[in-house]
DNA sequence: ATACTTAATAGTAATTATTACTAAATAAGA
DNA sequence: TCTTATTTAGTAATAATTACTATTAAGTAT
């Protein structure tokens, strides 16, 4: 198991990733905590958010844009990744449960759905 | 552009993918060409696959474990990622359009769908 | 509240995946 | 065949992430 400490580090990582609120990388969430907390180590928030990802605290949204991007929002929903800008989006929608259909084949145990689109944001398409 | 000559080792490449059918990553593509020709640059193979992905000729099936895989069948099509074993697997089913979905909100200008399912294949759910 | 135990941190080195660079080789057209 | 610009090989550089280790500090027991 992970996670059997709070540390205010880990906290000062959760916090950045809500507050930011932008589907933020590892560097992004450095940078945001660094300024309140200057000496924490960047390899404590890789480590905290890759195990925050993994207790269901934080979600891991992919490798969207070569670093891998967190989302506080951790229920089900999918992502947009704009390749003009990098930006990513959460995508509004109805969507079916894809993950019901992969399951009745039953050739695997699927825990996870992760599905992102990719095109060009509101800003860029002009 | 790119691709505007058709050389040996492009060839090479594209086989290697088509042969080893395990949505090979570059590394894997550069040990299995490397047998045939032994001075086949690193470089070469990375900036082939990528190229090839671009213009349609191969499919960037995403950076499902680290490392980004690289697929022969370019028609529409998802995969499954065991978190064991990292083997990924194509995924049979019949699928609604995701894409038109986004489309329809007018938001995003959507150009790609990837979407991937994870969890554990059927060597290692035992 | 104090002491103890062990997980977590800071700081840095190492690793992995990938891209950048450059002189030499070569595909494709004139 | 000759020309020319693209591609290659080989290597250096970069980006993202993980590994390592002495030190610090949570959480529990005293």
């Amino acid at each position: 198991m992970s996670i059997k400490r709070n540390t205010l580090q880990k906290q000062m990582i959760f916090d950045a990733v809500r507050e930011l609120n932008i589907h933020a990388t590892a560097e992004q969430v450095y940078d945001y905590v660094s300024v309140k907390n200057p000496f924490i180590s960047k390899a404590t928030v890789y480590r905290n958010l890759s195990q925050m990802a993994e207790t269901g605290e934080l979600f891991n949204a992919g490798a969207l844009s070569g670093a891998t991007h967190y989302d506080h929002n951790t229920h089900d929903h999918y992502h947009f990744i704009c390749k003009e800008c990098n930006a990513v989006f959460d995508v509004d929608g109805d969507f079916p449960d894809m993950t019901n259909i992969v399951k009745k084949s039953g050739e695997f145990e699927v825990t996870d759905c992760n599905m992102s689109f990719s095109g060009l944001c509101h800003k860029c398409k002009v």
